[in-house]
DNA sequence: ACGCACGATTTTTTT
DNA sequence: AATCGTGCGT
């Protein structure tokens, strides 16, 4: 979506408020085909509230895209009165796509609350007086940064006080944002005075660097809605039809600017479901789609309950799964598909040998003819993806990751990117100071904190400070001539901001050489560093293609939100995609045919942080530092454990045929091995969905198997075993005992090998 | 000013 | 285990 192109925001209305044309009405008809009764009474649901519950895997998507082509096809808005809300770029895409071949209409605005409000404020920003349209974006890197400079400067420590923590702290403030006034927060030691003294430094430094952070990007569209009623009407007017999808995850601020925005038209769907918030710990509050019935009075209520995507056996088992949580919106997913094969868990020594194990399983379904770009692997916490990735490595097998090691976290991207940023708002200076030395140019931390004294002590940009000869007289030797020579760079390169992205970008990588000098660096990652720039060259030019409009700016703004989960690609036609990994809170949404959840255990997935912290979903006060442990209340087991529940729920649901979960006995977490439990979830899914396979019920073999060193012990002639390298076999022979005990292990494909059982380190499979 | 070695710290989940 | 930051030596 190109920022740019912008219709007059009142002008087009009229002729459209006349009834549907009936020669059209057919067509309109058709747009309904194929959905079920609720699915149909959503999609065409002529106008007014509208709460739509959509169980997992529903259709809601098919609804959602249905229905904004009914509602142009039936003249109840022009493309460009629809305003739809996704939660991830990815999903904004795909419903572009899709509502592009229902009807082939562009115009509609398709996008998340941080693009649709990055978008408002370029344009109305200024009305604020403090900003301009030409404002960065500033990633969670780029405030850490920010904050650890201000943190230092304010005589902090920043090791006591991490950047990261107190970023996290000022992130939560603004999303739970309008109520903040709440707490005089004053007491309570100096903690808050460091907080407080800190988070306005920080909102002042954004303020001089012409920056907004993510959530200001929201807080900002809504100070403008607010304090301008003439801007706010205009984006009212315009939108005759808002959608929100995933409403059980908006914050606060979120449906403050949901509000405002459908305030003159009233046509307001809302699209979620209550059993898959997950993402309270970032200011969600699940009253928002709880409420809104109350919130919107005359709503209408669709619930979506048949479910087309999984197996009998999966949504019995997510269904007794969620039953579980006290906290919850009564409803019965159904399905007419057949029950499917049983879940299967896995339970396995250690991360490696869940690794092992699970790869074996794609192998055997590879043979079976799945291609691998329907299988997913999804796990809690990213660390885990270690092993997995190595074992996938190791077995040559493709892979993609989602999250992980973000590609524009990168240091060489971010190094580039830098440089665009400055000279598209020369006011940034986190950019500038990541810039100033890249390449490695002499300028120091000595020099470049005069400047930065310099700049400070007027009020302007670090830039500023390059570009004034004053400044650079205060910097001797190299440093000045060096200083000098970025000068004169960044002013040869001011006109990048009007050119296309890839140009832009082609001419700074000139520029400075970069190429030249990451390969004389000595960086041993030099060259996978140049490929990652030409993957940025690649994206820059696919983005002035697509946007042919946006310009330097637009890219920068992708680049901002545009994140890593959204680049999955889903396969593309023909060619067979790899295996997706990803965590839990990026599946949502998805569906694969094969899933596996691996990490099954205590204090992992129901993550020991979950449980701890006994608020969530009351807005109520935070954190008593330590003072009421209530983590006592049975039942759902308290807030932070039924949102993980519902994130085992998500899950669970992302699976179509078969889901494969695992857990390790032991496994090795900051550097040391722990034991481990297998998750209570697993408990909690019903005996009939599971594989009988299930090693947990042999009384006798868990005993001989607890020990994962003395595993050998329980191995007999004829049982199915695992090896790391070898993959399955069978134990044709045992020989010896104790350290000496030995197999004849047939592995098909490698032929029989004998193992020393005490290093083979087998797995027993079954017989 | 820069490179290296050692030690501390890390790991919930993300736009 | 692996990354990051600090302090020291050149």
């Amino acid at each position: 979506m190109s920022p740019l192109d912008w219709m007059d925001i009142q002008g087009t209305q009229g002729s459209l408020d006349s009834g549907p044309k009936p020669a059209l009405d057919r067509e309109a008809e058709d747009l309904l085909e194929g959905l079920n009764p609720p699915q149909r009474e959503a999609a065409s649901h002529p106008g007014g509230p509208l709460l739509i519950l959509a169980g997992a895997g529903s259709g809601k998507t098919r609804v959602i895209t249905r229905r904004i082509a009914w509602l142009v096809r039936t003249g109840r808005a022009a493309p460009h009165e629809v305003l739809a809300i996704t939660f991830t770029n990815k999903a904004a895409r795909e419903m572009r796509e899709r509502v592009e071949r229902l009807l082939p209409v562009q115009g509609p605005w398709i996008g998340t609350f941080h693009a649709i409000s990055a978008r408002i404020l370029r344009r109305e920003i200024g009305a604020l007086g403090t900003y301009t349209g030409e404002f960065s974006i500033y990633d969670t890197a780029d405030r850490n940064q920010l904050l650890k400079r201000l943190i230092k400067d304010l005589g902090y420590d920043p090791a006591r006080f991490r950047p990261s923590a107190v970023g996290a702290c000022i992130s939560d403030g603004k999303n739970r944002g309008a109520v903040r006034q709440r707490g005089g927060e004053g007491g309570e030691g100096m903690e808050h005075e460091v907080l407080r003294r800190v988070r306005d430094a920080y909102d002042e430094a954004l303020l001089r660097a012409n920056a907004l952070d993510f959530d200001d990007l929201l807080l900002k569209t809504l100070e403008v809605f607010q304090r301008f009623a003439g801007v706010r009407d205009a984006y009212a007017h315009r939108f005759r039809h808002v959608l929100v999808d995933e409403y059980q995850d908006t914050n606060r601020v979120q449906y403050e600017l949901v509000r405002h925005i459908s305030s003159v038209h009233g046509n307001l769907d809302v699209c979620g479901d209550p059993d898959q918030s997950i993402y309270t710990w970032r200011g969600a509050d699940i009253h928002n789609i709880l409420d809104f019935e109350r919130d919107f009075p005359g709503a209408r209520v669709v619930k979506l309950e048949q479910n087309y995507r999984s197996s009998g056996v999966i949504l019995e088992a997510a269904q007794a799964v969620i039953r579980n949580n006290r906290q919850r919106k009564e409803k019965e997913l159904w399905t007419e598909a057949a029950r499917g094969p049983a879940i299967r868990v896995f339970e396995c020594g250690d991360e490696n040998d869940e690794a092992e194990r699970i790869v074996a399983e794609i192998r055997a379904l590879q043979a079976e003819g799945i291609r691998l770009d329907r299988i997913a692997i999804f796990y809690r916490v990213n660390f885990l993806q270690r092993a997995l990735e190595r074992a996938l490595r190791l077995s040559a097998l493709p892979y993609q990751i989602a999250g992980g090691v973000e590609f524009y976290a990168r240091r060489e991207i971010k190094d580039l990117v830098s440089y665009l940023q400055v000279l598209s708002n020369p006011a940034n200076d986190v950019a500038m100071v990541r810039i100033v030395n890249v390449p490695a140019r002499g300028i120091g931390e000595r020099s470049l904190e005069l400047l930065a004294d310099w700049a400070k002590e007027r009020g302007v940009p670090l830039s500023s400070a390059i570009r004034s000869q004053e400044a650079r007289a205060l910097v001797r030797g190299r440093a000045r001539s060096s200083a000098e020579a970025l000068a004169q760079l960044l002013e040869r390169l001011e006109h990048a901001p009007r050119l296309p992205a890839a140009e832009a970008l082609d001419q700074v990588i000139d520029a400075i050489d970069y190429f030249g000098w990451l390969a004389s660096s000595g960086d041993p990652e030099a060259e996978s560093r140049a490929e990652n720039v030409e993957e940025l060259r690649a994206n820059a030019a696919t983005f002035d293609r697509q946007n042919p409009e946006g310009l330097l700016r637009g890219f920068l703004e992708d680049v901002a939100l545009v994140s890593e989960v959204d680049s999955i690609d889903a396969a593309e036609e023909g060619a067979t995609g790899p295996v997706t990994l990803m965590t839990l809170h990026a599946a949502k949404g998805l569906e694969f045919p094969v899933v596996f959840i691996a990490g099954m255990e205590e204090e992992l997935f129901p993550h020991a942080r979950a449980l701890m912290d006994a608020d969530g979903s009351d807005g109520d006060g935070n954190d008593g530092d330590g003072s009421d442990g209530d983590g006592s209340d049975g039942d759902g087991g308290g807030p932070g454990l039924e949102e993980e529940r519902r994130l085992f729920y998500v899950g669970l649901t992302r699976a179509m045929d078969r889901l494969h979960l695992s857990w390790a006995r032991t496994r090795m977490h900051f550097g040391e091995t722990s034991w481990r439990e297998g998750s209570r979830f697993l408990d909690e899914l019903p005996p009939a969905c599971l594989d009988a396979e299930d090693p947990e019920e042999d009384e006798a073999e868990s005993l001989g198997s607890f020990d994962a060193k003395s595993v050998s012990v329980a191995l007999a002639e004829g049982d199915i075993v695992r090896h790391s390298h070898f993959g399955t076999g069978r134990i044709e022979r045992l020989v010896g005992a104790g350290p000496n005990a030995r197999a004849t292990v047939a592995f098909p494909g490698h032929g029989a090998k004998i193992l020393l059982l005490s290093y083979a380190n087998l797995v027993k499979l079954g017989r």
